[in-house]
DNA sequence: CTAGGGTTAG
C-alpha cells in the first residue's frame, strides 16, 4: 500500500471511532488532522477541526498539527488564525506557520514571520533554518541569506542535516555554486537528499557531467530515490550521451522503480536528445497515463530529430486525446518553417486562436516567422499588425521576415520600431545589415554602423562580420578592411569575410597573406575558407597557388573536397583560360560532377570566346538535363545559348522544350542604380523608365567616341539567333549600359559611380565598360553575380580574369 | 505536531 493509502485509512478508522460512539481526544486528534493535511483534504481537515472546538479544549500539538494541516492545504489565512489564538506557542508553531508560508511561496510573508519570531526573543532551530533559508532563496534575497547562513555559525547548527540541505537549496537558487560545494564538501552528516540537491544543482547550472560523475559517486552508498534517477537521466540528455542514458535508464528498471507518468517524460525527453526517437516513442507508447507533458514532449522529440511528418502525424493523434497547450503549438510553428506548409500554418492559427492562445507573444511571433519562411509575408504583416503587445523579438521576426527576401520593407519596419521607442538589439541588426548589400542602400548601411556604434554593439563578433560583408558588398573595400581591423576579436567567420572581400575584388594577393595570418593566430582553415581563397585566386589569375591551396585543404587539413571546391579549381583554371584542363580536370574527379562545375566551365568558355570546347560542354550539359540539378537553369540555357550561336536550331528547341516542361524560366537578367537614395532597376532593351530617351542618346553618342577609340563591337556576345545588325541594337540594350548611362547623367562629374547586376557581365560590355570609363573620366564599379569590377582610365581591375 | 526535490520551448 502506498503512504497515501495509509492515511486515508487512518481517517477511515477515525470515521469508524466517531460512529462507534467512541470520543477521540488529543493523542487522536494530531496524527488524523496530519492525514487530511498530506492528503490535501481540506473539506475532511475542517470537520475535524469542528469535532476539536466541540471538545472544547485543544492542546499545543493539536494546534501545531492545525497550522500544519492549513499550510499544507494553502489556507494560510485559517492557519494563521489558529496560531494567534493559540494560549501557548512553542517552535514548532512558529516553524509551522513559516513553513506553510514559505511552501506556498509567500517568502515574504514567511520572512515577516520569522523577524517577529526573533523580535520575541525567541531561538530558531533547524527547521526554522531549513524554511527561512528557503524563503531566502525564493526570494533571492542573497543579503537577508547570508544574515541566516552567518546566525546558523553562529548558533551552532552547522553540522545540522536539516539546516545544510535547507542551505545547499538556497545556495542553489542564487546560482551560487561554490557556496554549495563548500558546504557540500564540510558536511559531516548528509543524506540521499544533500546528494540529490547537488545532482539537481549541477544539472540547473548546466555541468550535467559532473552531475553524472556526482550520481555515481553516490550510488552503493546512498539511497538512490527516483528523483535523483529523474536529475540525471535529464543529464544524459543534456549532453547527449545515449550509452549513458540507456545505462540509468536500466538501473532505474533494475531498481524496481516503476515509471510513473513524469519520468516516463523525462524518458521520451532523453532519448529525443540523444537522437534516439525511436526509444522515446516506445516508452511513450508503454505508458499507462499520458499526460500532456508525454504527447509534447514527443512531438518535441521528433522536431527536433527532424522527423517533421511524424511530428505532424502525432498531433493529429494528440487533438483525439488531449486539449493541446502553447508549447504543442511552439513545436508545431517550427514545423511549419520546415515544411514550409502554408495550409498547416494557417490550420495552427485558427486552432491557436480558437484556443485563445493567440495572445501568447511567443506564439504570435512565431506565426510571423513561420508564415514568412512558408512565403506568406503579408500573412505576416497582417498578424504583426493584429498584435497587441510588440516586444523586441516581434519586431525582429518581421523585420527578419522582410529581409530574407531583401525587401526594404526591413528599413521601413526597423525605423518604425525605433520610433515606437524599442531599441534594437543585435539579431535586429544582423538580420537588417545585408539588406544593405543588394539595395546598393550605402546610405542605410552607413546609417546602421552609426546606430551600431550609439549602441555600442560594435565589437560584437557577429556584427563585426555583417559590416565586413555590407561593406564589400556595397562596393566600399576599404571599409570593409577597416572594420576587420578594428574588431577586437576575430573568428574563422571574420577572416572568411575578408578573404571573401579581397576575392571579390581581385586583390589575390592580400587574400593569401590574411589567409596566411589567419594560420598564425592558431585558427585553424575549415572548408568554407578554402572556397574562399581558392576563388580570390581564381579572381586575380593565381593559377598555380589556388591549387597549392586545393593541395593543402587534402593533405595538411584532412578536408576532403566537395563539390564546391571542384567548381573552385574548375573556375581557377578556365577563367584563367585552361579551359583543356579545366575538362581533364573535371573529367578526372572522383566525384560525379554536377551542373554547376560543367556550368562553370561553360560560361568561361563563353568569356573566352572558345566555341569549339563550349560546344563540347554544352552537348554533355544538354545530354544530361533530365538527370543534372536543374535548380539553377543558367547553365542550361548557356549551353542552349552555345547551340544558339552555332546555328544549332534543333539543339536549342530540345533544350527549351525541355525546360519548359520542368516549368523552368530563365531568370531574367536586370541592373540597378541608386541614384539620389533611390534604387533604378532595368532590363535588358528597357524602353519604360523615365529619361530612356536622354539615355539612349549618351549612349549613342558614346558608342560614336568609343568607334574612334577603336572600339567594334562583339556580336558573338548576342546569344539570339538574329541577324548582325539586330545583334548590334541588343548589346546595346543591355541592362549594364542602360544603368551605367542613367547613373551617369544623374551623378556629379568626377564621382565614382556604382552598379550592381544579377548576372555575370557579358563580354562586350566589360569592354564598353573600359571605354566609357576613360572616356567620361570616371570610376565606374560593377557588380556582377559573383565578383566587383572596378574600370578605370579604360582598364578593369579584374585583369579581365572575369 | 515541523523538511529537503521531478518533466516539455525560446
Amino acid at each position: 500500500m502506498t503512504h497515501d493509502g495509509l492515511y486515508a485509512k487512518a481517517l477511515d478508522l477515525y470515521h469508524e471511532m466517531r460512529t462507534l460512539g467512541l470520543k477521540p481526544d488529543n493523542y487522536t486528534f494530531p496524527p488524523v488532522i496530519k492525514s487530511c493535511g498530506i492528503l490535501m483534504d481540506l473539506d475532511k481537515g475542517r470537520v475535524v477541526h469542528q469535532h476539536i472546538i466541540g471538545t472544547g479544549i485543544a492542546n499545543l500539538y493539536v494546534n501545531n498539527a492545525l497550522i500544519d494541516m492549513y499550510s499544507r492545504c494553502d489556507e494560510l489565512g485559517c492557519a494563521r488564525k489558529v496560531f494567534d489564538k493559540m494560549p501557548e506557542k512553542d517552535i514548532v508553531s512558529w516553524n509551522s506557520l513559516i513553513s506553510g508560508y514559505s511552501s506556498n511561496g509567500y517568502y515574504k510573508e514567511a520572512l515577516e514571520i520569522y523577524y517577529w519570531l526573533r523580535n520575541e526573543g525567541l531561538v530558531p532551530d533547524s527547521f526554522t533554518f531549513s524554511r527561512v533559508s528557503l524563503a531566502c532563496g525564493g526570494l533571492g534575497e542573497v543579503e537577508e541569506g547570508r544574515k541566516v547562513h552567518g546566525l546558523v555559525e553562529k548558533i551552532g547548527t552547522r553540522r545540522d542535516l536539516i539546516v545544510n540541505n535547507g542551505l545547499l537549496s538556497m545556495y542553489l537558487k542564487f546560482d551560487d555554486v561554490s557556496n554549495c560545494q563548500r558546504i557540500f564538501d564540510e558536511m559531516v552528516d548528509r543524506d540521499s537528499v544533500t546528494w540529490d540537491i547537488m545532482i539537481f544543482a549541477y544539472c540547473e547550472l548546466g555541468l550535467y557531467e559532473e552531475s553524472i560523475r556526482l550520481f555515481f559517486e553516490m550510488v552503493g552508498r546512498y539511497e538512490t530515490d527516483i528523483l535523483t534517477i529523474t536529475y540525471v537521466l535529464r543529464a544524459c540528455g543534456h549532453v547527449r550521451d545515449l550509452k549513458m542514458g540507456r545505462y540509468v535508464h536500466e538501473y532505474m528498471v533494475n531498481k524496481g522503480y516503476e515509471c510513473d507518468t513524469l519520468s516516463s517524460n523525462i524518458l521520451i525527453n532523453m532519448y529525443a536528445k540523444c537522437g534516439d526517437i525511436s526509444s522515446s516513442s516506445k516508452v511513450f507508447e508503454n505508458m499507462g497515463n499520458k499526460d500532456l507533458v508525454s504527447w509534447n514532449s514527443l512531438i518535441n522529440g521528433y522536431v527536433e530529430n527532424k522527423s517533421y511528418n511524424e511530428a505532424l502525424e502525432l498531433f493529429k493523434r494528440m487533438k483525439i486525446n488531449v486539449q493541446p497547450d502553447f508549447l504543442t503549438y511552439v513545436a508545431l510553428l517550427s514545423v511549419c518553417k520546415e515544411l514550409l506548409n502554408v495550409e498547416f500554418t494557417e490550420e495552427l492559427h485558427c486552432d491557436i486562436i480558437k484556443q485563445g492562445f493567440d495572445s501568447d507573444q511567443i506564439l504570435g511571433n512565431g506565426l510571423i516567422d513561420a508564415y514568412a519562411k512558408c512565403g506568406k509575408i503579408e500573412n505576416s504583416m497582417k498578424q504583426f499588425e493584429n498584435m497587441k503587445i510588440r516586444d523586441i523579438c516581434t519586431w525582429n521576426s518581421i523585420i527578419a521576415a522582410y529581409a530574407r527576401v531583401e525587401n526594404s520593407m526591413s528599413f521601413r519596419m526597423l525605423t518604425r520600431m525605433r520610433m515606437e521607442g524599442l531599441i534594437p538589439d543585435i539579431p535586429t541588426l544582423v538580420s537588417v545589415l545585408p539588406v544593405c548589400s543588394n539595395l546598393i542602400a550605402k546610405r542605410q548601411g552607413k546609417e546602421l554602423h552609426g546606430c551600431i556604434f550609439k549602441l555600442g554593439f560594435e565589437s560584437n563578433i557577429r556584427i563585426g562580420n555583417a559590416l565586413i560583408e555590407m561593406y564589400s558588398n556595397t562596393g566600399n573595400l576599404k571599409n570593409s578592411i577597416l572594420v576587420f581591423e578594428q574588431m577586437k576579436s576575430r573568428d574563422i567567420i571574420s577572416w572568411t569575410s575578408l578573404i571573401a572581400s579581397y576575392g571579390m575584388y581581385g586583390e589575390g594577393r592580400q587574400a593569401i597573406k590574411a589567409f596566411e595570418d589567419m594560420k598564425a593566430t592558431g585558427i585553424i582553415p575549415d572548408e568554407i575558407i578554402f572556397v574562399a581563397i581558392i576563388y580570390a585566386c581564381s579572381h586575380s589569375g593565381l593559377v598555380q597557388e589556388g591549387r597549392v591551396f586545393f593541395e593543402q585543404m587534402k593533405k595538411d587539413y584532412n578536408i576532403e573536397p566537395g563539390l564546391v571546391h571542384y567548381a573552385c579549381v574548375v573556375d581557377l583554371l578556365a577563367r584563367s583560360g585552361f579551359l583543356v584542363e579545366a575538362e581533364d580536370f573535371i573529367l578526372s574527379m572522383p566525384l560525379k560532377p554536377d551542373a554547376s562545375i560543367w556550368g562553370v566551365l561553360l560560361s568561361a568558355c563563353r568569356a573566352n570566346g572558345d566555341l569549339k570546347i563550349a560546344e563540347r560542354i554544352s552537348e554533355r550539359v544538354s545530354e544530361q538535363v533530365i538527370e543534372l540539378n536543374t535548380n539553377n537553369p543558367g547553365y542550361l540555357i548557356l549551353a542552349s545559348n552555345v547551340f544558339a550561336a552555332l546555328g544549332r536550331r534543333g539543339q536549342v528547341r530540345t533544350i527549351r522544350t525541355s525546360l519548359k516542361a520542368q516549368g523552368i524560366k530563365k531568370e531574367p537578367g536586370f541592373s540597378w542604380v541608386e541614384v539620389k537614395n533611390r534604387v533604378y532597376y532595368f532590363k535588358a532593351s528597357d524602353r519604360f523608365f523615365e529619361q530612356h530617351e536622354e539615355v539612349n542618346e549618351l549612349l549613342d553618342d558614346l558608342g560614336r567616341l568609343m568607334a574612334k577609340e577603336g572600339y567594334v563591337a562583339d556580336v558573338n556576345s548576342v546569344v539570339h539567333d538574329v541577324e548582325d545588325v539586330d545583334k548590334l541594337n541588343i548589346l546595346c540594350g543591355h541592362s549594364e549600359r542602360l544603368a551605367i548611362a542613367f547613373g551617369l547623367l544623374h551623378t556629379e562629374p568626377g564621382t565614382p559611380l556604382l552598379v550592381m547586376k544579377n548576372l555575370r557581365v557579358c563580354v562586350d560590355c566589360h569592354t564598353v565598360t573600359k571605354y566609357i570609363s576613360k572616356i567620361v573620366k570616371r570610376e565606374i564599379l560593377v557588380r556582377d553575380g559573383n565578383r566587383f569590377h572596378l574600370f578605370k582610365d579604360g582598364v578593369c581591375s579584374c585583369g579581365d580574369h572575369w
